[in-house]
DNA sequence: TCTGGGGTCCTAGGACCC
DNA sequence: TCTGGGGTCCTAGGACCC
């Protein structure tokens, strides 16, 4: 006995380039790319040219020179989820995002107040479409996975039902690229062993598939093949790190700039991080050298913050450790990700949150020192202890 | 193809503790 | 003096997703 297919997952179409359609009616019908560098969101007249997310922003203007260049309205994107997501738990209290543009929705126990899950799909289409002005894609199956091919199969503007008894039809056929988790890499490696279709991964062993691709990802992507994915939809997953970065051309870039530039995505964090009452406990800085390889360095701190002075402060230390190798190779991207986050009212009260104390900054820094350097560590405890350093950013109260 | 910005999960070695 | 095995945390890197 297999169940009943009641998980639903909606995605929406072309997301960023059609909430621009929707907002600008001359856009409609038009070729239209989000995003200037790299191609962010291409609406299906873009796509049907070639146009692809992620594709150089030259390169798709030479495809697809009629196009329209938009520059990304992320408030914009952000509001459209938030009503579409009222309307997914309107439906359901089960519902699970994934992305600001798609989540799983458990609708099992509703048919009697609600109708079978098809029935909700298409009600769900054209509340989307009618309250919120956009077009969404919605794949009905018993587990998450199916439920995501089938929904990214049945694009665009689609709904696609999977029945229990018909899944072998309709995922072994699909190329192994079709797998949640089987990305660029993978694939290569399957594509080695002469493994293209979903079919012929499911036919081999668990353990061969582990043994071609690793462990977690082997025995993970061949069970999907095998059509089992036992996740049910979780309501209770909470992000666990929030990051911001820049990308930063091709010229040098003086120490002092590159400070700004931290100060400015580190105030922005600090603030996401205290508007959402959470707090962070491990501070990773983000690097991409001029040859584009990348490279992290973090730190843990004993207790959890929220404070900007806290998490500038270890940033500043890990940003002067990296300095000479900056100035040797040069830098094309600056991040930050703050994580191990937790709610802000889980921290017990009788632990102080203020790190603004100097002898635990000292303690901090003190490690930091013995990894990097004493005297590349001391110049940005120095920034970050100055009393004037706080820029116009930088308000005095947080 | 000269490459954005936001995330998740897994692996692996070393430190440290029992 | 040399030697276990297991568990957890930290750091760094990598694959993958939208």
């Amino acid at each position: 006995m297999r169940g009943e297919a009641t998980v639903l997952h909606a995605d929406l179409d072309a997301f960023y380039a059609s909430v621009e359609q929707r907002d600008a009616p001359e856009l409609r019908g038009r070729p239209v790319i989000v995003g200037g560098g790299v191609v962010l969101a291409a609406s299906y007249e873009a796509k049907a040219r070639g146009v692809r997310t992620a594709m150089g922003g030259r390169q798709a203007r030479e495809i697809c020179p009629d196009a329209v260049v938009v520059t990304p309205r992320m408030d914009a994107y952000s509001a459209a989820s938030k009503e579409v997501f009222a309307i997914f738990r309107d439906i359901t209290p089960l519902v699970e995002g994934l992305s600001i543009d798609e989540a799983f929705l458990e609708v099992g126990g509703l048919r009697r107040l609600a109708g079978t899950p098809e029935q909700i799909a298409v009600r769900l289409r054209e509340r989307v479409r009618a309250e919120a002005g956009l077009a969404i894609s919605v794949g009905v199956a018993r587990t998450k996975f199916l439920a995501k091919v089938a929904s990214a199969v049945s694009k665009p503007d689609g709904l696609m039902i999977v029945e229990p008894e018909r899944e072998e039809e309709f995922l072994l056929p699909l190329p192994v690229e079709r797998l949640w988790g089987v990305g660029a890499v993978t694939a290569e490696k399957l594509h080695r062993y002469g493994i293209r279709t979903v079919g012929e991964l499911a036919e081999l062993e668990a353990a061969t598939a582990e043994r071609m691709l690793g462990k977690a990802t082997g025995a993970h992507v061949h069970a999907l093949a095998r059509l089992r994915d036992p996740r049910p939809v979780d309501t209770t997953r909470r992000r666990g790190s929030v990051g911001s970065q820049r990308a930063l051309g091709k010229h040098p870039r003086s120490a002092e700039e590159l400070d700004l530039i931290l100060t400015q995505i580190v105030d922005r964090l600090a603030r996401r991080l205290r508007g959402g009452d959470r707090v962070c406990r491990t501070v990773v800085l983000r690097l991409r050298f001029g040859d584009f390889t990348k490279v992290t360095r973090s730190h843990s701190l004993r207790m959890p913050t929220d404070r900007t002075a806290v998490v500038l402060t270890m940033a500043r230390a890990l940003l002067a450790a990296a300095l000479p190798e900056i100035a040797d190779r040069g830098i094309s991207l600056l991040g930050v990700s703050l994580s191990q986050l937790d709610r802000a009212d889980r921290v017990q009260p009788e632990l102080p949150i203020d790190w603004g104390d100097e002898a635990r900054l000292d303690g901090v820094l003190d490690t930091l020192s013995d990894r990097y350097g004493a005297s590349s560590v001391s110049r940005a405890a120095q920034l970050g202890r100055d009393p004037g350093w706080s820029s116009p950013i930088l308000p005095e109260h947080e």
